[in-house]
DNA sequence: TATGAATGAGGCTTCATTCAT
DNA sequence: TATGAATGAAGCCTCATTCAT
């Protein structure tokens, strides 16, 4: 993080005090709005990068999207460089938060994955952050920056995690293929196909997500048995 | 830059063959080389667009890359957009001339699938023709045409020659899963992951795509019996 | 170049002024300054259209003799065509707009007539509006907008007007020729003459419009008696 | 004149002979091919500069249209400057020639002039030549040489023949108004006028000019007497 | 802090002119 | 002579960034 945030900082004392009178916000009404005008702009930015590119998205349209100045952006990024690489963080790490902090472990690893495989078809594959991923994939190259973090933060820790479930799945001998724990992306790969799939071809051949990845998981685990 | 770019090369010797090879006549020089100057501006608009995206990219660089003047690109493209567009049938088509043109499919389901993704291993995945599809990615959403093209001429013709073979492997019992063939892009999804992640993470962590393929296929076919 | 210019001035007093003018309120610095750069594009760019034309005059020239940056005339008008559209616009409505509000028609249709050419010698005729009436007869025919707007505004209403005074002097035994009537161009025309003669050929020989004028009104009317 | 006419010079020998002695055309082929071609280049390059003015209009439309390439331009004209200043005088000195050369002046001056009102009415008004002039307006200003040929040899001919006949006029009796060979400009105007109306103004409103012109000349010979 | 008018570098594109064939 | 591909200067326009208010 080039800029730490403004949260605790500067809570100017007397229209503060006067806002938490009032009774409403217990943080200062400047910088309650200041945080309210950050986020704004950061959806807006995610948005608009997502649909036209970072090369192609213009400040004018994330401030207007955004609800501020154009002049205000600046307030709280240096640049559209570096604005674009703290959103990737900003977007991305609550939810590797949130992945990290994951409910114990416990049942069959078939069905963790398949949780997990829930998990990602109703948050990430059609939605937004799926997009998020096609536009890291493409500004990549371009933003080394942003390939590392997300490389450290997300791809390292998944291939980690899910290498440790397959191994899990092995010693339970619930996978028999065992070379597959040397290839944690071969798990993930059907998803995250279904990811790009979404952005570019849906149009021309809708794709059942979740049927895919079922069958994907059966050639992996063997065709489930009805309970 | 994987591969050594023609940087101010007049006579691009491939790409000036390549045009021999088509005329039967000798071609008056002229002709010549106007095709060898359009090869020229073809392929160093290829290296351009993928290293910098789309929008990114200046015509200026592309001129200079290619050896001629700016105005030199207006007499065989439009303008930017359609170039771009040009580019990706202009760099697809011989490749899927080549595709369609398959040696007749001999031996079993497996060595088929093997033979292709030798080929695929060995003529996209690390190569330009890789960034290429990582660039349609990229771009895909702001090109229609470009995705509709890549659509029909390659994804759709890749799933449906992928689903025969699927179905042949399953009718001679090479295959378990039998819904796979309702899924092809399953059989091609760490295929198009080991493209992307070259692209991307190379050198973060650089990835076996051969084995890692070996391995895919195992989990499809079962563990190959050593010969 | 007739008529000193603002090469470089930042104020200009008589837009200012008139800027001033409209708005009751002091107005905020920003717009009365808006207004003055506004201004000061106006005339910057009618004296570099009238003097090159419209494809001739650069956008550049403009902005370096309004005094500002090229970017700013790009806040004011779309782009270069509709920039000279609106100029004629901006120039002709005023003028309309004082004509229309003539004083009432009093003492006899010569004395309203030569009042009117008094005028426009003095205001029209070697002036910039003068170079106006010309470059509208230069670009009229690739700017049907403007000829439209000229016709519209300009033209159909003097002749109109010319017709009823016409009609006036005939009634009162004034004019002898009927059918001036229908043609009210013939009265206006050595007027007409006059301003494409300032802007061609003064420096071949130098023209008397007002004598002109006289000459013609006696032709129209007949010789004045002699006070 | 800025460049000689290749008439009489370089008739290739050899060629120019064989055609002679084919019985077509006197002059050599070459020579009788040139020429053909300048005459298209002249008549394609009076087109565009008319409809599109001096300078939007293109040496590619210019070559096109008059059937050669953009290159064979340069062997008749220097450049596109003199090549508009050349054009004006190639296509003005003919008909000034045929003007220069008129039928003695017999019958009646109001005869004359008539007669000269209607050699312009149809060679003039509403026709290619119409736009000549007023192609000279708009570009006058930005081509001094042209403005200075089409003085010299228009409009002061024109403006002293005009004044010959006015003063021809008053001394037999017919003109009454003794001014008026001050400013032969007025008998002009309506003329004049009539072609600017047809070139901007004939869509919105047709003018009958022939008719126009007739009231002009009743205004200043008096009404005809129905003979 | 917030604004948005102003800036001007830089990109795309056009087109007069040249020159090898 | 005639051609037209090639050139590159120059123009229009966009948009990230600044800064006075």
């Amino acid at each position: 993080m080039k800029k730490p945030t403004k949260l605790t900082t500067r809570s100017a004392p007397s229209a503060g005090a006067a806002a938490a009178a009032l009774g409403a916000v217990p943080a200062s009404n400047r910088t309650a709005r200041a945080q309210e005008r950050r986020a704004a702009i950061v959806d807006a930015a995610m948005e608009e990068f997502i649909s036209r590119g970072f090369a192609a998205t213009r400040l004018d349209d994330i401030a207007k999207r955004a609800g501020v100045a154009k002049g205000t952006i600046y307030l709280h990024f240096k640049d559209k460089e570096s604005m674009f690489e703290e959103l990737v963080r900003i977007v991305i790490v609550p939810v590797v938060a949130r992945l990290t902090a994951l409910p114990p472990p416990t049942g069959s690893v078939r069905d963790l994955i398949e949780a997990f495989a829930g998990n990602f078809l109703k948050e990430v594959i059609g939605t937004r952050r799926g997009d998020l991923v096609r536009l890291i994939v493409a500004e990549g190259p371009r933003f080394p920056a942003v390939a590392d973090f997300y490389y450290r933060e997300v791809v390292s820790r998944g291939i980690a995690a899910m290498r440790a479930l397959i191994e899990l799945g092995i010693a339970r001998g619930e996978i028999r293929e065992k070379d597959l724990a040397r290839y944690p992306q071969i798990v993930v790969a059907p998803a995250m196909i279904a990811v790009i799939w979404q952005s570019l071809f849906e149009r021309h051949a809708p794709l059942d997500a979740q049927e895919m990845l079922r069958v994907h998981l059966d050639l992996i685990f063997g065709e489930r048995r009805t309970t």
